[in-house]
DNA sequence: TTCAAAATATGACCACCGTCATGTTTTGAA
DNA sequence: TTCAAAACATGACGGTGGTCATATTTTGAA
């Protein structure tokens, strides 16, 4: 409608039905009723890669559903340093924490690669919620596994090692987004590290026959024994 | 009713009209028509410090609401390092993360002082969603904000060095658990990082006049310079 | 009150890894 | 195709802070 996305290009909306199972999310997915309701209100938007969908301490207006590609939520801190919070692909809902919280973003999200997405404002979410109460539990469900999934990253990172946590990057990244290629610098940034010590560790891998870089492109060959590398 | 909490010993609970507002909780708090259903199925326990009220990976059972003293949520990694996830007082939910997220416990709680608390049971937790929609978007509200939170700190203690984190223990622990006094080994598992450094700390910071340290108890004598030492 | 266990305190050591510098390769836009 | 910018790669350096050892003080239960 109205509302112009910074950065982004609004395109002709796809209709939810045709939206497919794979960008299926949870709140389109809680009642039949629900796909047709946001059909009326949701704008559809594509995005290119690094391109910034919403910024750090802006106000959430409404939710984002990706339909196709990966977005990264990523929190800068003082010094400048950058980490991947969340990453999220088809099917997921973002920005939903910041909106349920009544609170600004408190990071950054950007697409990792070309995203389409669409955008359903507040004041039609708050609509659906009132119709289908059955939503809030759903989400609810999500995000307690999301603060368990944060938990967990954070003592992983602090109380592995830098190879150890570019292995579990390794891992996660292939098992999760495998059709992405990720630079160096993102694998540090998922990993908490910097693109220096993953390239060494990757060298170091490498020379131990765990993984096979070729470029940009990063074949794992032996899973077992990385994982292991990885302490899981 | 039956329900044994290891550990724990039974007793006699109070209303929920006598429990006073220092002790509401958002659950509570929604309708009045909630603590008196509360009240006929929930039982009331008391803990000593350092007592398990409950154990990472076991399946949780129900919601406890935390009446009066303080209660932290502690993870262990392999290598045996505790860190403290939350920290929880009076008026407190606990245990509602695994519950909404249908999962195991992934941290265990322990009382850092006498605790007193009730349990109820997840079925009577399950009835009150069914007659009060509002609530759950009130936990959706707390869940969120307290990813923001575990986010935050995440990320504080990838990139602060160790003094800034303990300056920043330390305000935090003081602004809003006062009454109590932490051992070195507590503000350590708080701050992320081990008791020499944060016995180190704290002898600098008292030799710079920002706190004043007599035996266990840590008075900050300058609270904006040690504002400015945790980088806040 | 006694006393062992836990907490506090401090020094010495050194490994990990972040930082910087330099050079090479790759990428992608003009 | 060209070329500058970005990413990749590798070496050298040094500081932070974890680990271990040891001694002292405090705690709390018998």
């Amino acid at each position: 409608m109205g509302i112009k996305k910074k950065g982004s290009c609004e395109i002709t909306p796809i209709s939810c039905e045709m939206c497919g199972a794979n960008s299926q999310n949870i709140i389109c997915a809680s009642h039949p009723n629900i796909p047709e309701t946001l059909d009326r209100s949701k704008i559809s938007c594509r995005y290119k890669r690094d391109q910034v969908i919403f910024y750090s301490d802006n106000d959430p207006l409404g939710l984002f559903f990706i339909q196709s590609g990966l977005v990264k939520l990523e929190k800068t801190s003082e010094d400048g340093s950058a980490h991947t919070l969340r990453l999220m692909g088809p099917g997921a809902i973002l920005g939903y924490r910041s909106l349920f919280a009544n609170e600004p973003y408190h990071a950054t999200a950007i697409a990792v690669d070309q995203v389409e997405l669409c955008f359903v404002p507040k004041s039609e979410i708050l609509l659906i919620f009132q119709n289908h109460p059955e939503v809030a539990l759903r989400l609810l469900n999500h995000l307690a596994k999301d603060l368990r999934l944060a938990e967990e990253r954070w003592i992983h990172q602090m109380d592995k090692d830098a190879s150890e946590r570019v292995a579990e990057a390794l891992l996660f990244l292939q098992d999760h987004f495998h059709s992405q290629t990720w630079t160096r610098r993102e694998i540090a940034e998922w990993a908490g590290t910097t693109p220096e010590t993953v390239m060494r560790t990757l060298a170091q891998f490498e020379k131990e026959a765990l993984i096979d870089q070729s470029g940009r492109q990063i074949t794992i060959i032996n899973k077992s024994l990385l994982k292991s590398k990885a302490n899981l």
